[in-house]
DNA sequence: GGCGCCGTCTTCT
DNA sequence: AGAAGACGGCGCC
């Protein structure tokens, strides 16, 4: 299935109730418009897609089993652990798995996380304050720290 | 404060 | 084996 915005659709793909992919379209600036849904349904896989862009925080419908190293796994169930509305640096992430200094590691991880917005990899930032990547583009994930009020950005 | 180099760990070629 | 990657830290200008 797929969510119009503004900022282009969203495919979203499952099986047997349980999503299986998301794919974003790829935004190297962020586009002059303001984000907006334009065409979504009201299944539970939709109703949660537009609840984290509205900043309201609902309950995350059921993953598929990750395709992954079980390294990738770990930080991919770290990364789903943070609460909504806050952040997390690479580094914090690191250490939760046990491997304090394979930071650089488990930021190739989240690249690889095939659910952005399920698995909330735009949660993940760097000690510094700064924003890290973002698969689909950092556009994406600016805006949702913004929605979910993340203030250990710097929102200029 | 900003820039660059090195350390560290997993994954792809 | 070698290279590269969504990092972190430290030293230097």
């Amino acid at each position: 299935m797929e969510i119009e915005t503004t900022w282009g659709s969203i495919a979203v793909e499952w099986l047997d109730g349980r999503v299986c992919g998301c794919a974003l379209p790829f935004l190297s600036a962020p586009p002059g418009k303001p984000f907006a849904i334009v065409n979504c349904g009201d299944d539970p896989v939709s109703s949660f897609v537009a609840s984290v862009f509205s900043g309201t925080g609902a309950k995350c419908p059921a993953l598929a089993e990750p395709h992954g190293t079980a390294f990738q796994r770990q930080v991919w169930q770290a990364i789903a652990g943070i609460p909504f509305g806050q952040t997390k640096t690479y580094g914090e992430l690191a250490k939760d798995i046990g491997r304090p200094k394979a930071v650089r590691a488990v930021g190739s991880a989240c690249g690889k996380n095939l659910l952005p917005l399920f698995i909330p990899c735009h949660r993940v930032v760097g000690s510094k304050g700064g924003l890290g990547g973002f698969s689909a583009g950092l556009p994406w994930k600016r805006f949702l720290l913004e929605a979910e009020h993340a203030r250990a950005i710097n929102c200029s």
